[in-house]
RNA sequence: CGCGGAGUGGAGCAGUUGGUAGCUCGUUGGGCUCAUAACCCAAAGGUCGUUCGUUCGAGUCGAGCCUCCGCAACCA
């Protein structure tokens, strides 16, 4: 029973701003809700697309601090950061705005309130770290101790990461603030939990009954929330960033952040439309729906409508088209750690270019499963997708047409049986989209809006115009009215999704006026009809731009190696006694040669101010062999001789291994007399 | 055994209620030459993670095991 709905309520995640949009946030979230949306309005339904910058929560304040700047200077740079990026990326919000916004704040506190005075909360106390230094509560994550498992340094107030054990912050051995390093203290504090346990029977009945269309991950992460019995949840933070607790008492309180930033949606609907902003909110006619990442299942579909219900004058999501993750490169993406490909870098490395991205994110896109950003895969998806079938099929419809026809749209004559086969194809391209874009399947639809193009491609090596037009034009004529006909259908099926092309094919065609319901028809374009000149509507992207991008993934991930380098542990303690047993000496090189059939030995003669002695060595790739002889290496001298390749090597050159696997040959500073001992 | 999702030809993905395993790219061969060396046709290539089971018949249902991702801090 398809209930019927008179207008939609399109949401999607409010970025963390925290850090600039990156190619996972689109692919997860804003592409496809901006296809669908595009498509919505094309189809002159009332929709509404709501955007904007969630700007609460600890992490915000922790960076604030660090940089030496407020928290309001942080979400300024990224708010305006991410909605520049947006904009320009052509995801076409009715509003973006932001959670620090006077509007928000005045309402999150009135639903708050509301639900405080219907008793819809119930109060807690307890015990938690606070940081005297800081003046703050410590999250979990912000304390670090020994865990007294397996007493490793460094294990979280959760878990610890070593031995896997979970934990809670008052298990830490000598437990230590994050944020100012001191010994945090345990304080009593007060908050108020939202009883989702409550709420269990009905969420239950609307999810896992009345909603099971709702994609797998969404349906399956739900059910096993509700299996294992909800728990009452905090909807209150120590922190003094935020929106205050409306209650008295409330000093230094502020609401979580989980549960001030859904209500960003409905806050930034109010800023768009003072008026008239509860239609979209509170009318049973109208539609909500929730575009979100894989991680922000269980708020959207347990937590906020529990809000919502318990509120009472509010509507449920009717669905939750949830993404899984976009890996980058094989890795995770991950914002600390810079492994991302950065919107906003993007729009300025690959100018008028937003439609490959959103082409490949969406042909690509994680629906059912995690799923991998390669920029090979992007160069190849525009190389041979987007150029090949799509751009070379409208340019050689154009092309011709300029060629034998001045640039006019040339008048059918008679159709044959295989024109009509060809136009029957796409006929229900219509529908097939639709079907595909009703089920949020956006990877399904684009694909079949690209079959178009390809039956096109088809169509022109099937019939030949350019043969028949030494024979019989009228013919090529029909062939082309036929083609153009596919162009002008293209550039609306491609409306939704590359929105940027379709409105430049559109100019090719001479095309102002345009209706998605028109879609599937073979009259878009009449007899005489001028066209422009025909452009490329995408271009190759060659290989030296692919692999300028792939270096900077590789610089990055270098980068990310010397940061997290950490010198290995110190071995157990050993008795000078043992150290005395290794003779270590000086040498001076004099002969050194790579050894024949291996990569990685050099070998040495050794001056050693006894007799000489060979020696191989694994340094050949960090060092030519000329440039090693006359110097002074340090090399144990009593090892026991061991054959490589055939050579018996006595004794070992000692050299230094850095982070990344590079060799760096031990010498002394000043020169020593061989045979010197190292002690 | 915490809870969810996933594991399909070289790569990335589809496979609806169980009935001859599909698509895009890549590879190989052929065709065409209007087109951004693009387009069209054909072929090769899979014991559908693994074991066991239900069934006349399982990628599809059930059970165990292995691997990857996510949630439980931050994060789409």
């Amino acid at each position: 029973m398809e209930k019927k709905f008179k207008r939609t309520t399109v949401t999607s995640a409010l970025p963390y701003a925290n850090g600039p949009v990156h190619v996972g946030h689109l692919a997860g979230v804003y592409v496809p809700a901006d296809i669908y949306v595009r498509y919505l309005r094309l189809k002159k339904e009332d929709v509404l697309f709501i955007g904007g910058s969630d700007e609460h929560g600890v992490p915000i304040t922790i960076r604030a601090r660090k940089e030496g700047c407020t928290p309001q200077d942080i979400v300024d740079r990224y708010h305006t950061l991410i909605k520049e990026s947006f904009e320009e990326f052509g995801i076409s919000f009715d509003i973006y705005s932001r959670t620090s916004s006077k509007t928000h704040h005045e309402l999150a506190s009135g639903i708050f309130r509301t639900l405080y005075d219907k008793g819809e909360f119930i109060e807690k106390t307890s015990e938690q770290y606070y940081d005297e230094e800081a003046h703050q509560f410590l999250a979990d994550r912000y304390i670090t101790g020994e865990c007294p498992h397996c007493h490793s340094e460094g294990a979280y107030g959760d878990q610890c990461e070593k031995c896997g054990s979970a934990l809670s912050p008052t298990d830490l051995i000598n437990p230590k603030s994050t944020i100012s390093g001191s010994k945090p203290v345990l304080r009593e504090t007060k908050h108020w939990f939202l009883p989702l346990d409550k709420h269990e029977e009905w969420l239950r009945q609307w999810i896992l009954e009345d909603h099971k269309e709702w994609r797998p991950n969404v349906y399956g992460q739900c059910k096993s929330w509700l299996d294992m019995g909800l728990q009452p949840r905090a909807v209150s933070r120590d922190l003094d960033w935020g929106i205050p607790v409306p209650v008295e008492d409330a000093e230094g309180k502020v609401l979580y952040v989980w549960f001030d930033a859904p209500i960003g949606y409905i806050s930034n609907t109010k800023e768009l439309l003072p008026d008239s902003w509860e239609t979209w909110w509170k009318d049973p006619e109208t539609r909500l729906i929730h575009f979100i990442g894989k991680d922000n299942i269980v708020f959207h579909c347990i937590v906020f409508p529990a809000m919502l219900k318990a509120e009472g004058s509010y509507i449920l999501p009717d669905n939750v088209p949830s993404n899984e993750f976009l890996n980058l490169e094989g890795d995770k993406i991950s914002t600390s750690r810079n492994w991302a490909v950065w919107l906003h870098e993007y729009l300025v490395e690959f100018p008028g270019k937003q439609d490959v991205l959103r082409y490949v994110l969406t042909a690509n896109a994680p629906e059912t499963k995690d799923n991998d950003f390669t920029w090979k895969d992007f160069q190849a998806r525009n190389n041979n997708e987007l150029v090949a079938v799509f751009g070379n099929f409208v340019n050689r419809a154009l092309v011709l047409t300029h060629k034998y026809f001045d640039g006019k749209v040339p008048a059918a004559d008679e159709l044959t049986d295989y024109d009509k086969q060809t136009l029957n194809e796409f006929a229900n391209i219509k529908a097939d989209i639709e079907h595909f874009l009703n089920q949020f399947r956006f990877r399904d639809a684009q694909k079949e809006a690209m079959n178009l193009a390809r039956i096109g491609n088809k169509y022109l090596a099937d019939t030949e115009p350019w043969k028949l037009a030494k024979t019989d034009m009228d013919r090529v004529a029909t062939i082309m009215n036929i083609s153009l006909q596919l162009s002008a259908n293209l550039a609306i099926a491609f409306e939704p999704f590359l929105p940027f092309s379709a409105a430049k094919l559109r100019e090719m065609l001479n095309i102002q006026q345009f209706d998605w319901n028109e879609l599937g028809s073979t009259s878009l374009l009449e007899a005489g009809h001028a066209l422009n000149k025909p452009e490329l509507l995408f271009e190759k992207i060659e290989d030296s731009v692919i692999e300028a991008q792939v270096q900077k993934l590789l610089d990055t991930k270098k980068a990310n190696e010397e940061l997290n380098y950490k010198a290995n542990p110190i071995r157990q303690t050993v008795e000078f006694t043992d150290f005395e047993k290794l003779d270590i000496r000086v040498g001076t090189v004099l002969e050194c040669q790579k050894v024949p059939k291996a990569d990685k030995l050099l070998q040495f003669l050794i001056e050693d101010g006894l007799e000489k002695r060979t020696i191989v060595s694994g340094i050949a790739k960090y060092y030519q062999p000329e440039e090693l002889v006359g110097k002074q290496v340090c090399f144990i001298a009593n090892l026991a001789p061991r054959k490589l390749k055939g050579i018996v090597s006595e004794g070992m050159i000692l050299s230094a291994e850095n982070n990344d696997g590079t060799l760096a040959v031990v010498t002394p500073m000043k020169e020593v007399k061989p045979g010197s001992e190292v002690k």
